[in-house]
DNA sequence: TCGATGCGCTTATCCGGTTCAGCACCCCGT
DNA sequence: ACGGGGTGCTGAACCGGATAAGCGCATCGA
């Protein structure tokens, strides 16, 4: 295991200083192209990488970006969104040979002084924010802290941090218009977390589309997203007296364990009950039937949320056109499948 | 926004050298208890945070740790295990108030590519290697890199890097056992990839376990983990002449897909096919029934592993005793739920 | 009373890069 | 022949901490 090389060895070996050295490294003028093809040729031969922590020092960049989820360890496992979101920021910062910093956190607090800490301690450029609410504090916390930030949700009307995000509204419209040409009237909702940004966009576009399709008062009822509220909420509305004949879910696993209670009590699907799952994940298509559900690649869609925060970390855009503060991505479409057929009675 | 504050700012205003400081804030002897309080004081007024940089630069150490992920989005996502072992990993990291940097990469070579540049910028100081093979070229890569690793998974007869892991033969035997005993004779198992290690401990014990209850010879079809497979899979088992009347899966997620299979065929789960999956994650109780599973505690796996790996980095032992090389993990333990039952036939 | 000891702090150096000021040199026009 | 200006490189400072060496001073034993 022998000694890291630093340009100090380079430049004795090539017969220059150091200064030299690091010119030819970065590509920047003030050496000859000999002696610039001299002192490559030099490192790549003695396998130099720099340090990350010396160039960090010196230029004040970490050349990373950090990520704090506050979630279980049981849903992030169970819900395929977040590791095909960070899977996509990944793809997009090792192109760009950022690093990527995760933390798992429990409360916003915590999340906050996680955010702080990177911060100080300049261990990140930036942070992603996840699980953008309603009402916000870490919005304006970062801002704050002058920590360079992007939302990966929105729209965020008037805040200080960038956003990127998609339009919930058209896709409830869509369900809601498909189910009620299938011929569904009763049509109950199992919701995501009541504090999260976009469950309250889906709230309010499914209210609207429902008064406009004449359509009897929406059941919703907020979860968590686990699997075992889904199955509780869902048995309680498939025991209820005004069965619904069509269940709309927020997430994948919440219409997964759905559909299980579906199997449990005995009602076929789609015959008596249609469903209806938010976030085409692999997961539905794992089912039989397998779920109609609304498809958006989040894959692509975390690239561009790290796209959009490495645009607003990096320097300031010389052609001095900033980058589009606030970014809008492709919404989401409806895939139907077996879950979903016409109503019956 | 104001400029961070270092070290130098608070030696200043407390009229001291920054020496002084880095003892005083370190805790290591050389200033005074009094002085030492008065610097603490001023430090935590002024929300002094170490520069993470400098920092390393001086100690070269990174203080964190690397994880490279040779998976694609969609498996990542739908398998809950990773996220679960990051979890795990993360809150022990964390604890010790070190990263977690995390990569996703699509071949060996790349990801070795990623430990060797990780290694020489110093941006971590381990990793951990996940998905172990039965031949394996990433052990003996990190051991000549002396960059310090820990396998997630073994055990490693003879590797020169320790590995966390838990027996895989045993809970081989208790499934096969428990089929057994409930009449089960015609057993078939959809594994995982052939090429990882604990995919032929479990082929080995499986075989083994057959031959001593005297099954008929157990079916075994490789996969790759993913739903389809397992779907496509099971249907050319249960479609086949000599139908077996249980099927077991090597992850939650092939069992998840069979399971939606046998209902696709209308095959009755357990009435006429019994079916048994490793890794209890929520996702087999969000299935109805519920499936039998081998229940393993992902989250505490990674926790140890981090541990693990975080010992071996760590300063040489103080008592001149070492942490032990290889350390087995609590293997799992079958939880029985909905979908096995007697065998009919 | 004097040298030895040790405490408490300062000074200086180092880690490995980046970057700025400055200098030697060459080319050029006049 | 000489000043002006650009090129190509060097030396040194700097980023923010850690740490070894050194030094003044009080304490203590002989």
């Amino acid at each position: 295991m022998t000694r890291r090389v630093t340009i100090a060895d380079i430049a004795a070996a090539a017969g220059v200083s150091k200064g030299a050295v690091s010119y030819a490294l970065n590509g920047r003028p003030g050496v000859s192209e000999a002696t610039r093809a001299k002192i490559l040729a030099i490192a790549a031969e003695m396998g130099f990488v720099p340090n990350r922590a010396a160039r960090s020092l010196s230029v004040s960049s970490a050349q990373a970006v950090g990520l704090a989820l506050r979630r279980s360890a049981r849903t992030l496992g169970i819900e395929p969104y977040f590791m095909e979101l960070i899977s996509g920021i990944e793809a997009t910062l090792s192109a760009g040979s950022y690093g990527l910093t995760l933390q798992i956190v429990d409360t916003v607090e915590e999340e906050m002084e996680v955010y702080r800490r990177w911060w100080a301690e300049r261990r990140v450029d930036g942070v992603l924010l996840c699980d953008v609410g309603v009402e916000d504090r870490r919005l304006d916390y970062v801002a704050d802290l002058g920590l360079p930030a992007v939302a990966v949700g929105g729209p965020l009307d008037g805040a200080r941090i960038p956003a990127v995000w998609h339009d919930d509204a058209d896709p409830c419209r869509e369900i809601l218009e498909y189910l009620h040409a299938l011929g569904h009237r009763r049509i109950a909702r199992v919701a995501g977390f009541a504090h999260l940004l976009h469950t309250s966009t889906r709230d309010r576009a499914y209210a609207e589309t429902a008064a406009e399709l004449g359509l009897d008062a929406m059941t919703t009822v907020h979860s968590d997203y686990t699997g075992e509220q889904g199955a509780r909420i869902t048995r309680r509305l498939l025991t209820s007296a005004k069965r619904p004949t069509a269940i709309v879910y927020d997430n994948d696993v919440t219409a997964v364990a759905g559909l299980g209670v579906a199997h449990e009590l005995g009602i076929g699907v789609p015959e008596r009950l249609s469903i209806v799952a938010w976030d085409d994940s692999p997961l539905c298509r794992l089912t039989h039937p397998a779920l109609t559900s609304l498809t958006r690649d989040i894959t692509a869609y975390g690239a561009q949320c790290a796209e959009a925060l490495l645009a607003h970390i990096g320097p300031v855009p010389p052609s001095g056109e900033a980058p589009a503060f606030s970014v809008q991505f492709q919404p989401a479409q409806l895939s139907p499948r077996g879950s979903t057929g016409p109503a019956r009675d």
